[in-house]
RNA sequence: GGCGACAUAGCCAAGUGGUAAGGCAGCGGUCUGCAAAACCGCUAUCCCCGGUUCGAAUCCGGGUGUCGCCUCCA
């Protein structure tokens, strides 16, 4: 078997994979902020973090999978300021905090269940972590790492030489074009909260040794993280995007913490693009699963979408992409039905040929596109029927696209069909049979303008609606 | 203004020195009363210019364009 190489954002280098415990792996994936609907960008990352943990448990590891969800600190801006999404996001739809959290958490795991992705073994909510954060940060304090001002606990990234690594950041000429703080009290532009205090009005907040007040957003991640998989992680996910602020804050903390590096090896994901540009509610073009679920398309189509492209390019969505992808799908499936409890002839030189390149590709560090590729020519090319479902029911413990499940369903509704169209169905159905094609065919049409396709397959007629 | 990434067929996208994966669409064919589905086959020299090399989509330099992040402005 390949041995399993990943991509290191640290180093930006493919790095052979060694967990720090032989035999197990630990990941850790930054969850989602819910706060609203999540949107396809947002479900890339997950997507992603689903094929790695798939493509770790291909090769033989135990994988500890855990996520959090963030349901309280994240500001609406990343220097600090501004206000908390959360809070935010209660008074635009007038609920509380926590009944916000309910809904989008819900709404957010219900995606992922229909993208078949497998839910992490721990989820693990901010606002339960509360004293573990507190915990973390009465710690630095100790330490020397943080200090405290009017406003909060903050940590010194003075006291952390290698802030700024894994984003490359240049420090100094960021300090030399420092703009405007708005908090002057903090001894440098780039430290970050720990702790704010909070006035009474605030919806959310906790006792601290520091007063009433509430956590910094990315000292949740190193509390839970560190919690749950302990101080040496092996693997931690997330949107590219959580490189400059979210995960070069967390090392600090986590490291400064722990006193040695925490997280053994960081992925991040690139980003989605949507007509080659980025997606943005003033564009309109901010999808959400359901929204492509309303429009007719299966939510594995998204799925494979994702899959064809490899996790670390950008990726552009378009309306056209998506109904190819759907398309495949479908094809995929017909295939799966047509080969299901095969036990036809087999060809095993041919099988280990076929499963080592599979292998190959997803062991390179997620290729997911070549593994596609793979997947293709077992089902297209002259692979004898028992060693291609063989094959197929192995490549689906990765992929992720139900194929194994037969018989074969086509994604169009078989929702309510109208009267109208059932009667000129069946009046069709009795031109057939007299022979009588001109008027068949005329009937056709009459459906097809009321927006619905007939087919005559070789176990008889069916009418749906038209895509 | 700074930093970074990318530029491959109508669309999406692999490939990082040895002569262009895969999917969708399109075209041709088989099948079908017709059509659909399915299946078979066909379809690119890799943004431009220059360089390195026996050989470059792949390396170097210069352009152009796109995207992202930060900053500034507002």
């Amino acid at each position: 078997m390949e041995p399993l190489r990943l991509f290191d954002t640290l180093s930006r280098q493919l790095k052979p994979f060694s967990p720090v415990v032989p035999g197990t792996v630990g990941v850790y994936t930054c969850g989602p902020t819910v706060y609203d609907y999540a949107h396809i960008g947002n479900l890339r990352a997950y997507v992603f973090a689903d094929i790695l943990r798939r493509v770790l448990e291909y090769n033989g590891y135990q994988v500890r999978h855990v996520m959090n969800i963030t349901d309280v600190g994240h500001m609406t801006s990343d220097s600090d300021d501004g206000e908390d999404k959360m809070v935010a996001g209660a008074r635009r739809e007038r609920k509380s905090p926590e009944e916000l959290a309910a809904m989008y958490t819900g709404a957010f795991f219900a995606d992922l269940a229909l993208l078949n992705i497998k839910t992490p073994h721990v989820v693990c909510r901010a606002t339960d972590h509360v004293p573990e954060m507190i915990a973390v940060t009465r710690r630095l304090l100790e330490l020397g790492h943080a200090y405290e001002i009017g406003d909060g606990i903050y940590f010194d990234i003075s006291t952390f030489p290698s802030y700024g690594s894994l984003a490359r950041l240049d420090l100094q000429g960021q300090q030399a074009g420092a703009r405007v703080e708005v908090n002057r009290e903090k001894r440098h532009p780039a430290d970050f909260a720990l702790w704010r205090r909070a006035d009474p009005s605030h919806l959310m907040q906790w006792d601290s040794p520091w007063g009433k007040g509430y956590p910094g957003w990315h000292v949740e991640c190193s509390a839970m993280g560190m919690k749950y998989l302990g101080d040496r992680i092996d693997i931690h996910t997330g949107g590219i995007d959580h490189v400059p602020v979210h995960h070069e804050n967390e090392v600090a903390q986590s490291d400064a913490f722990a006193g040695h590096r925490v997280v053994q090896l960081w992925m991040h994901n690139e980003f989605l693009l949507v007509d080659g540009g980025r997606m943005a509610k003033s564009l309109d073009n901010f999808y959400t699963l359901t929204q492509l679920t309303e429009r007719g398309y299966h939510p594995l189509s998204y799925r494979y979408f994702c899959l064809n492209a490899h996790y670390r390019s950008k990726l552009n969505f378009t309306w056209e992409t998506l109904a190819g992808a759907q398309t495949a799908l479908e094809r995929l499936w017909g295939r799966v039905a047509q080969l299901a409890g095969d036990n036809g002839p087999r060809v095993e030189s041919l099988e280990a040929e076929l499963r080592q390149r599979f292998q190959a590709a997803v062991n390179d560090d997620l290729g997911t596109p070549q593994a596609m590729a793979v997947l293709w020519e077992v089902v297209r090319k002259e692979v004898p029927s028992g060693s291609a479902a063989l094959l197929l029911s192995e490549f689906e413990a990765v992929l992720g696209l139900d194929l194994d499940r037969a018989p074969a369903r086509r994604v169009g509704s078989t929702g309510e069909v109208p009267l109208e169209v059932k009667e000129l169905v069946a009046e069709r159905a009795r031109a057939r049979k007299a022979r009588n094609w001109p008027l068949a065919d005329a009937l056709r049409r009459r459906i097809e303008e009321l927006g619905f396709v007939v087919s005559d397959t070789p176990d008889g007629t069916t009418v749906q609606p038209a895509r």
